[in-house]
DNA sequence: ATGAAAGCGCTAACAA
DNA sequence: TTGTTAGCGCTTTCAT
């Protein structure tokens, strides 16, 4: 049984296109089709159990009801949650959600968003690691319906969910100074993000406001596509340095470097502590002890599809810039 | 700057529309265009950032470079790199993943595979959770280019890629009564899919190859609606039943078994072990002690690509059976 | 109360 | 070597 088009219904049925169209998306009444018709029509359809070609629907109205979903990496536990709640939330509104990991990769990104709107997404929901790049430029020079997540760059004027990078790492690693810490080292993504920059600076500015000092020599940057390697280098390096607590500014490398001091330093793993942005459930057992800044994932999504809804229903306001306040969480 | 279509660049150049479409796609030698033309209009597109629109281009040819992935949770970790793998993989070949989650839900399931059809996937790859749905029913007789995986419905007929269920949990749990586990409980989602059925056939079968026979009263069910709460009910169960050991069809429980141990009986995480299919980081470190079947995701995932390829390259094959061996995890 | 026809942007058989 | 044209399946204006 081949597949059905309008064409074929209304052909089967003695009537146009444009009549079964009509009937089709609830217009019926409006259009004054008579019920009998309609009735006619709506049982067929069920029985032959038409499937409208979203496609052909698409070119025509100039819209997909998809959601593009851009980040570094959707198995990451941060990015695949909330791209969970976004999926949830926007299946209720008849939206989908086409996916694409960067890899923190500007060229994959460039070609990703392109990708996106060459399949006409209807919006963008991106953690960008270049937020200056050609493709997001001319997007926002277009209007395009997009909020950025995760990460900001303060020369461009966009929608944006953050959270308060800044001001909690400094909180957590000024607990963890409270708690007794001493020599705290850091160990890093690549920070040409603003996020992990902020991140970074927050824990500077714990140090030198209880009087501690920071020491270059102390925060260790690892590269992305050398994650595993280069965390266990620099882990390394720092235990070797004798700090009493590390900090992480993400979930990622935090969770490698619990892997790592319980597979390699396990006498350790009561001596030194862990901080670190992001939360994942395991922190509440693992060790290290590990205090942590947990970003407020629903409210990310929420935001999120907030912000698009509103645009898309053109209730098109300013730009946003949300700023979120994480948990700070304690472990004893 | 408005958008231009192959129709302004034509006008624009003075050209045909179909001179142009050849151009585009790589077509000129082909079909004969002078290089010159060609050049004209390469030069153009680039100046313009031409952008072709593929939704009209799938219209036209019937196929729209995506795959829908469809899985019960996306953010669970065993779904979401899978789903990571399957995105590289694919982007390779210029294809794009349209997600969704089941949530286990039949209803579910049958409308978000009904709407990635009208929006013509060219394939499917899907963790079912009722492979007798309508919708499957009617993609299988269409020959429509589908792949399960983690999920089996022995009554149809289809391409799977399994893991050998029974036999590896039942040497998951062999091996811990060797290690001395005397009183085996098993806590597992419903299990209306075979996966969880065979997993826990395995158990069975461990039990009395073992000469411990198994108690009915120590295999206990958690609904996918209820999973925490549930979790938590069935664990205090066994552990007033008095339990040494507890088996786990798959990871989601277990790793909340594991934040209960931990929080709730951190008295006992070192004198009860557990047995778990799947396998995360954590359990490498966690307590209480995991033996774990680890599934071969990247084999998983490189087998659904090529199976697809292979259907979508009409290489059309018949249907494949695959069943990778997992790799049994002890931890001392 | 219903139908004819144009057109969304693209491809490709066929003409010239 | 390039252009004309039909058509993918749908929506919607304008007729009837």
């Amino acid at each position: 049984m081949k597949k059905k088009s309008i064409k074929d219904i209304a052909q089967d049925l003695g009537l146009s296109k444009t009549t079964v169209s009509f009937v089709l998306n609830n217009k019926g009444d409006e259009k004054n089709i008579s019920s009998k018709t309609q009735k006619r029509v709506l049982d067929y359809i069920r029985e032959v159990n038409y499937q409208p070609n979203q496609i052909a629907k698409s070119l025509k109205k100039g819209n997909t009801n998809t959601i593009g979903y851009l980040v570094p990496d959707i198995s990451n536990p941060f990015f695949a949650k909330i791209g969970r709640l976004l999926e949830d939330h926007f299946w209720e509104k008849g939206y989908h959600l086409l996916i694409g990991s960067t890899d923190e990769n500007k060229d994959k990104e460039e070609q990703v968003l392109n990708m996106f709107v060459n399949r006409q997404v209807d919006a963008l929901i991106v953690a960008s690691c270049f937020i200056q790049g050609d493709s997001i430029k001319s997007l926002l020079a277009a209007n395009f319906p997009l909020v950025f997540f995760d990460r900001e760059d303060p020369d461009v004027e966009a929608n944006y969910i953050l959270v308060e990078n800044k001001i909690s790492m400094k909180n957590a690693v000024e607990k963890s100074i409270q708690n007794g810490a001493r020599k705290l080292g850091l160990i890093s993504l690549t920070p040409d993000v603003y996020s992990l920059k902020n991140r970074i600076e927050g824990y500077k500015m714990a140090l030198i406001n209880k009087d501690i000092g920071f020491d270059q020599d102390l925060i260790r940057i690892v590269d992305n596509n050398d994650l595993k390697q280069g965390t266990e280098r620099e882990l390394r390096k720092l235990i070797e340095l004798g700090v009493d607590t590390i900090v992480f500014t993400n979930n990622q490398i935090a969770v490698i470097a619990i892997w790592l001091m319980n597979t390699f330093y396990k006498d350790k793993v009561n001596s030194i502590k862990f901080v670190s942005f992001d939360n994942v459930d395991q922190f509440d057992y693992s060790l290290p002890k590990v205090i942590s800044v947990a970003q407020p994932i629903d409210k990310i999504a929420k935001y999120s599809t907030e912000i698009i809804e509103d645009i898309l229903n053109s209730k098109k306001s300013e730009n946003k810039r949300i700023e979120l306040t994480p948990k700070l969480i304690e472990r004893k």
